[in-house]
DNA sequence: GCACTTCCGCAGCGATCGATGCGGAAGAGG
DNA sequence: CCTCTTCCGCATCGATCGCTGCGGAAGTGC
């Protein structure tokens, strides 16, 4: 038997609690928000994404292919120069949208937490890290290419963009504008690559 | 009549009270978290701070004249440059330090709340911006000086700087080690000032 | 020693947290 | 129409949240 099928959107209601745990992180998002927010009872919420913490990590994937998708364009660029330029026009992009939070939900979802929030903060620390190690694979890929400069630390020039990508993040966060932060990169990105 | 003295020393406590903030974030930090790390109950926290909220902001006054104090020197500095380095090399002691948490109270606070914690956040986003407009102002003199070339945009100058900074705590809370955070600041620095 | 003030441990406040059990409603297959 | 499966609104769970009233203990000034 078939049964009855399900009363709303998954995909839908998946983007509605994605943009609540970006505006609040995971802990100053309650139930009671997400579930207003998606439309739903708490009940459907369970049945349908498992828990709290289930719930978050299919928002971290959407988000990441989503708002975060970025990167992945970013990555393909042709120059390790274009390849900064991308990740940090995309993020500054990406944090202050008019019709989205501000900030960056890999950021700010759960930089501290409580005593019982710690398996998402080592997610979200994952996720960074994750980030990082593939502009450094991408930049060792550079150099290999004759694109950097013979010599040139990889890793040093990822620590770089991402220590701009997530300052531009917590800035965003904190209401400063979108030209701003644009001004602010281009000119880090005139000095490009720092040695 | 003079009556029973406090039991407890209210500055050791306060002292212990930032880390934990430091450490959880304002709402990731609990009642019984504080008051079992200050060796005090709740009854003595609210006799001699008035509220959670009140505590956070003491515990955000001591953080900046200890372990964030080390932007009032980086503005004596000399130079631009030498502002700019003593900005990062300080936030990067401070974020990375073997006996203190990880990270910046100022930045992990609070980034994102629920709704019962905006004022807390508006707190530390104002706590930034100050950290902001007090090198701004800085660089301003910088450039009257002729320290910076003429045309530089202070405000361009000290968003780099704390978009650096930030990126620095995001990074250092995330686990980053201060060795390497280091290299990437001097890095950066070679190419002072962007333009 | 006495009177008086303040401190602080205990217990518990109402509210909210994440998470569930129950049971009628709703839709699918025969 | 009937049966069966699934959905989901309602009520509520125990735990924890920030916070406070009560009252004995403790220390001070006379």
């Amino acid at each position: 038997m078939t049964g009855r099928p399900r009363g709303f959107d998954t995909d839908e209601a998946l983007e509605r609690a994605m943009l609540v745990f970006w505006e609040h992180g995971y802990e100053g998002a309650s139930l009671a928000n997400l579930t207003h927010a998606m439309g739903i009872s708490t009940t459907s919420m369970y049945a349908a994404f498992g828990n709290k913490e289930e719930l978050f990590r299919k928002a971290l994937a959407r988000y990441s292919e989503g708002p975060g998708g970025y990167l992945d364009q970013a990555l393909a660029e042709p120059t390790a120069r274009d390849v900064a330029a991308a990740v940090l026009a995309g993020t500054i992009r990406s944090t202050t949208g008019a019709t989205s939070p501000q900030g960056c939900l890999g950021v700010q979802g759960a930089l501290t937490v409580s005593d019982s929030g710690q398996d998402v903060r080592d997610l979200l620390v994952t996720w960074r890290d994750n980030s990082y190690s593939r502009i450094r694979e991408r930049f060792r890929r550079a150099v290999e290419d004759g694109d950097l400069p013979e010599g040139s630390d990889p890793g040093l020039l990822a620590r770089y963009v991402t220590a701009l990508a997530f300052g531009v993040a917590v800035q965003a966060a904190s209401g400063v504008g979108r030209d701003e932060l644009r001004a602010m990169t281009d000119a880090a990105l005139r000095a490009w690559p720092p040695s």
